[in-house]
DNA sequence: TGTACATCAGTGAACGCGCGTTCACTGATGTAC
DNA sequence: TGTACATCAGTGAACGCGCGTTCACTGATGTAC
């Protein structure tokens, strides 16, 4: 207990103590409850201790928001799993997955594409967005039609389940229970992709 | 000039003022950079008067919101006109207004479903997001295939819309140039009307 | 038409708050020799 | 193995700022008679 909490100075991993602070204060007050001061005091360090890490709120908004995209990715990913093993059911399991995202993560979602694309692709290493991505291309790369390509399906299902998810969550759909939200998604991405795909065979 | 701008005490408009200020600080400073001061003295009146019109700063964000609600229906019905009479230009009047207004007023469409839509339930009379929706409504009214209702449809392309618009908007289809976007977004809804009106006939 | 009065709309000073940022500092760590 | 020293990470006091809110006020308006 000594040495465990106490040593004070050089906190030891305090970088990604912030990041997980921050992730707490999104998820119980959401984006605009963020600050730099709050996040320091959940880490239990003095409020200019975050400085010497990320600069500016920015930073820690960005290295929240990579953060919360690995999050992101690993929730689709688990909910695709746990539909089945067929190209049918991991599409459902994105979609159900990115749906229930959005409903339990209002505030990470809200950081992650409150801040523009370009904050990510900045950065030269390969951006946890990008990996996010990954998943929704690969659950569709099945569905493409011969006169299609990847990307004009990938834009057309995520702009249906992002927009789907976010007016859901904002209570555009009236009282629609969550079940049935989930399973109304699902039907749309079916819909849209039977018609892509039907229009070849 | 000197009844005009100088009347001091009773503005006449006040409300109506501040609403408008509300609306130019959004478009130059974005959601974040509105508050109840910045109205005031955008309006060129002392910083306590907009609590005896609205209470708070939500109260501000929800009168703005109806304002700028009223402004997104206009635009998607301008745009619509502009297109043409039969059916198809119609709703493409409406993506393209619907983008459009996203690309011109980012500011605004975050108020707009910023707040969460109980907020504009709970007032009595019928708010201005209900106009908005039944321009959406009418313009997907032609397409409700016999098997579906009209909210599945509607649903389906809000979401196809809403969502390729926050996304466009926040760059995450790289350097994808406003045209072809718009195309690009029309191509999309029509495959999805296609799809669910062709499956009957 | 005129007077008295209640109500309403906006003023301006003051308040406390949380914020980001700066700064000199100090304690811990790692490295050179 | 031990000493000296540079570097790094976190401290805590202080700063100014913009914010929402309160409050006693005052000037304009509308109404009753």
């Amino acid at each position: 207990m000594s040495q465990n909490t106490k040593t004070k100075h050089h906190h030891g991993d305090l970088k990604n103590a912030l990041i997980s602070a921050g992730l707490d204060i999104l998820e119980e007050n959401g984006l605009d409850g963020l600050s730099l001061r709050k996040c320091a005091a959940k880490a239990g360090v003095s409020h200019a201790a975050p400085a010497h890490h990320f600069g500016n709120l920015d930073g820690l908004k960005e290295a929240i928001s990579a953060r919360a995209f690995g999050l992101f990715r690993e929730a689709m990913i688990q909910a695709a799993e746990a539909e089945g093993s067929d190209d049918r059911a991991r599409l459902k399991g994105i979609c159900r997955g990115y749906l229930r995202f959005g409903l339990n993560h209002k505030g990470l979602l809200d950081v992650m594409f409150g801040l523009p694309a370009s904050a990510f692709l900045k950065a030269s290493k390969v951006p946890d967005e990008s990996d996010s991505y990954a998943v929704l291309r690969e659950a569709c790369a099945p569905f493409v039609p011969e006169g299609s390509t990847p990307e004009i399906v990938e834009v057309q299902v995520w702009s249906l389940i992002h927009g789907f998810t976010q007016l859901y969550t904002s209570g555009r759909f009236g009282d629609l229970p969550e079940k049935d939200a989930d399973q109304g998604l699902f039907d749309q991405v079916i819909a849209l992709l039977d018609s892509l795909s039907a229009a070849p065979s």
